[in-house]
DNA sequence: ACCATAAATGAACGTTCGTCAAGTTTGACG
DNA sequence: CGTCAAACTTGACGAACGTTCATTTATGGT
């Protein structure tokens, strides 16, 4: 090798294929997905949007399942940037708690997107509780620092609560719940943080800023 | 027609084969999914487990979901009753309401044939809505109008505990959680009531009698 | 005994996911 | 430049699935 930087430069042609292909994949899937749902999306069709053989889908997916998962988690991500933009300004780390699973929710229903992926509910709670977890455990361990919560274990309040969340958004985009409960379930949610009833009818009552635009967000991984 | 007892009695062969299949279908379907799972339950094995050719799964269900359906309310159904025998002589229906949430989710992760049902969980916890929202609504009420919880659309605290229940239900027997985190969880879905963290601890914290041992409970419909 | 109707049947269908052998690209090296 | 091994891509393919449907069988009133 006549420059230690030259392998590293050269391998720039085969990493960048890699790279355009895994986010192609993820775009077109997420395209297919939120415009059929994740079952009605075929692989194939996943593949030729992406511009891609059926069989390289496999180099960089061991399975639907887990392209579907990280459709999930960009979803997700660009999401709780969107709504950190907003709570960074918030004063009480409860509020910010509570803006962030109300936001969360209104999405999940009002999203086109969102709204085709919210079958197999295990799955999105799951990819929920890891990417927004970030945000959410630490506005939860915050609250109850400042006495705002009483949560000793805020792992838990979290996971609990976004099985709750994705459950109610399923029930209300499948007619199970009218849309108008997206009040009282945020109540009912911040209620698992251990503060009474009237409490949490206080906090899910405070005004909420709109979240900014989307794109606008796109700034930081 | 000489009687117009005739075609009813005469229509007995067919109904009660009809009656029969079914039950069969319902049989054989429940030990093949709780052995495998849902999914990997096939219609064929069902089918020749309940002496049925594959086609005829079909004139009584119109899907496996309709299918897998049904197996999830029979369990349900029988476990509420199960309940109901040991609830009958409890005077809290505070307690009452938590003693059952808490053997719903023992079950769920001790009883193999409800821990392979668990995926899908949109799919079972609104069956649980239903088939044992029929206790769980009317015991949340009437906590209410005793004072002990505090609920005023007991549908929807139902409705979303049933989600956090089959998801952390999910979470433990995938090793998402730890089993020793089921008194948590129940604490945390007693707060959904909307009385505070610490009734909802001294609520979980009550003796629990056993169920009686299965079978025993198959007395009415 | 006869027949109209309802139910059961299982082979066949159309799709699906995931695999694989064959072909292509890449980049280090002589 | 040319060579070559390793890494990547490809699309045809196999296996398996849920579901359908033309056909066969059973039923019960006449």
């Amino acid at each position: 090798m006549t420059n230690p930087d030259a392998p590293q430069l050269s391998e720039g042609r085969v990493a960048r294929r890699q790279r355009r292909n895994r986010e192609a994949l993820i775009s077109a899937a997420r395209d297919v997905m939120t415009e059929k749902g994740v079952e009605a999306a075929t692989m194939l069709e996943i593949a030729e949007r992406a511009d891609v053989g059926a069989g390289t889908v496999y180099n960089y997916f061991k399975s639907k399942d887990e392209l579907a998962i990280a459709v999930l988690e960009t979803l997700m991500h660009e999401l709780g940037l969107r709504i950190e933009e907003v709570t960074d300004t918030f004063d009480d780390p409860a509020q910010v708690y509570a803006y962030g699973i109300r936001t969360v929710l209104d999405t999940a229903i009002t999203d086109v997107r969102w709204a085709q992926m919210l079958n197999r509910s295990e799955v999105i709670a799951d990819a929920m509780f890891r990417v927004m977890g970030h945000f959410a455990i630490r506005d939860l361990r915050l609250a109850s620092q400042a006495g705002r919560f009483e949560v000793s274990n805020a792992d838990l309040v979290w996971r609990l609560t976004t099985h709750a969340l994705i459950g109610a958004g399923h029930a209300i985009t499948t007619g199970k719940l009218p849309a108008s409960a997206t009040d009282q379930i945020i109540v009912r949610l911040l209620c698992m943080t251990g503060i009474g009833a009237n409490a949490a009818v206080e906090l899910s009552a405070r005004p909420r800023p709109a979240l900014k635009p989307e794109g606008v967000a796109a700034k930081l991984g």
